[in-house]
DNA sequence: CATGAATGAGGTTTCATTCAT
DNA sequence: TATGAATGAAACCTCATTCAT
């Protein structure tokens, strides 16, 4: 294992004014579009200015190397998920399991499926130094999220341990990308947000007790 | 999405006399090594040949090119993962359903788990063009697997529909990754196979109607 | 015969500033220099890009590949000599056979003189696909334009058939290659002009019927 | 100009055994295909041998180098084709000069003619070094031969100069070289010869004076 | 700020040639 | 003698990045 000069992953500017700001818009859109018309293999930074529609000088004056680029797509979108999820935790405490994970599981589904062009053309980058990191904390976010508020369910009878957590947690994750990566039809999307739950439920049922809520 | 010009993937030459069959699996060692110590992005021939200890030209002579080297790993792991299933689910047809998913996911992780360092460093890779496609059609021989199993259990009310083993099979998949990435310690293994049992059984249970065995 | 992955052969972009047609302009001259003192074999765009004082890179946003390179050069060359040919050959319509040869030759000739190195050059190049085809091409240009002029001639009792014009321009050209072969002095060249005039109308007396002018 | 090391192109060893002239033979005759199917850019020793059938340790043991490969090849017809014009020359002495042109060509026509393939497949050779030396030695070999001839022409008023023979010579060889690389069809071939005596004879009689035999 | 020409390290791949078996 | 595995110099080409205009 060794690590190589990292390069700076934060953009070099934050723009101001009105005609960065639509560059910038630019720049992000058409990586997205390099990234699912070529693949990650094929992306150069000659070709995603050229899809934006800027020179390569201009690219470079608002993301300082390649992988930023990539990085701000990544933590953009898993920003976006992670806080949806922490915030229907939030508001799905004290209720019942099966209630909470069908919220959970809706707003995961539908935060998702916003722009699914861009969470699909994530899929293709690991991006190397910072990709595994940042899905690494936003993934202990969304964890931290899950178990505090499961932990509020008044009808579970055990607390249940880490693992069980990341194990819905990844199932959740998974299932979504199996859609997304078969085209993410509306049908299969509905279909997919039911069954998550029956899995959820299903799962939590099996490894924690349940207790009658009346018990309390 | 354009296709351009895909370079032979199969490998030039078969291996006949002793030594260079040695030098295969040296070269074939080697990119799991570099894959796990550089990265996918950070592979190149010429490290692999290095690590190898043969010369590039060498390594040329059995892989026609990089992709074709990295196909080739995928291909085995795959390869040898899917036939372990297939007989898993050959062996368990006809039992219970708990049983079966019992028997299946014992036989999937500890498939996986022989060399973790090929199944760990197989998730750097998407080769572009070939992995995708290779997968696919592992997947759906693993789903035939699967279902052609399901459809003989006894005390299943209702024949799942293909989404439903689509799930399950991404649930696997998706806990075995996670648990590889986080370093696939025996503690864990020994837990994921257990919970993997119980989300299967626990969602097949809630998604079919299970009947009383002996009804049969 | 098989026609393998043919490259491209166009030029890449067309310099648009100042810098980088003298840019294009260097790196013709240096393919012209390598090819003169390396021979074609021996000719590498890294030797040619070092001549012309550039990057390699450089070379390579002008020119998509090594064959597009030569084959720019053999282009320029043929269409020059090629119209020039043309030219010559719409001039002396209707003027009697003997005049009309000694015209074309002359300026044929001194079409290929110029820039004589870069003549010298080119017999080097066949270029695999594209170098037989373009110089196909330029000579079917060059037969019209000869088989045009010859027709009007007054003097020429039997329009000749093609076979015969294709002989004047093959020993033309051959007669033009081995005086440039052998350096070109100016005696050699003055003799070459006169000879190959002699050795036109005499095969062209021989051949069709010469018909005395004043008949006309 | 540079002179790099010129690597030696005589044959190795000189076949006595009969199993040795069959290889050497089928790697001959493997050459003049991969010429032709190929072309000489993409010629290798190793296709050479795969052609031939022998292993490639096989083909440097009677050639030293790829160059002495091409070599012997460019020099077993040059010298056939050369000796046959030499032994024409010889034969026509004495006789009037458009009979000893008439004698040469078609002995030159026929002798190019054996193995067309060969002949073509030699086009594409140039062979750096000893290539050119090669061509020069048999052409000034051809001239001697024509000049000496032409010396006893009974008709032939003035002595020609080098110059003219060596006009002669590339006429025929260039206007050889137009058939074969047109496909070398019979009907070309007689009109070649034809119209190459016509040719040679037309250009002679316009530049020496040709006196009436009869004065002799 | 924007441009795009220039850079060159470094990657992939080829192929003539050697040499142990 | 024949084999073919191994070699590695050297070729082609890409692409992230810089900087003068």
């Amino acid at each position: 294992m060794n690590s190589p000069a990292r390069p700076t992953l934060k953009p070099r500017k934050t723009p101001v004014q009105a005609r960065s700001t639509e560059t910038v818009a630019a720049i992000y859109e058409a990586t997205i579009q390099v990234l699912l018309s070529h693949g990650a293999e094929r992306l150069t930074t000659t070709r995603v200015a050229e899809r934006a529609g800027v020179s390569i000088g201009t690219l470079y004056q608002y993301y300082p190397n390649k992988q930023s680029l990539l990085f701000a797509l990544l933590e953009q979108k898993l920003e976006r998920v992670t806080s949806t999820l922490e915030i229907a935790c939030k508001q799905a405490r004290g209720k019942p399991l099966a209630q909470m994970l069908d919220h959970v599981v809706t707003q995961y589904v539908d935060a998702k499926m916003m722009r699914t062009d861009i969470s699909t053309a994530l899929y293709q980058i690991s991006t190397e130094m910072g990709g595994p990191a940042l899905v690494a904390k936003m993934q202990s976010r969304s964890l931290k999220a899950l178990k505090d508020m499961i932990d509020t369910a008044p009808d579970v009878a055990a607390k249940p341990e880490p693992f069980i957590i990341q194990m819905i947690y990844t199932s959740m994750a998974s299932a979504m990308r199996m859609v997304l990566e078969a085209g993410a039809a509306p049908i299969m999307v509905r279909k997919l947000r039911m069954h998550l739950v029956l899995l959820c439920q299903g799962y939590m049922s099996a490894v924690c007790g349940i207790r009658a809520i009346q018990e309390t």
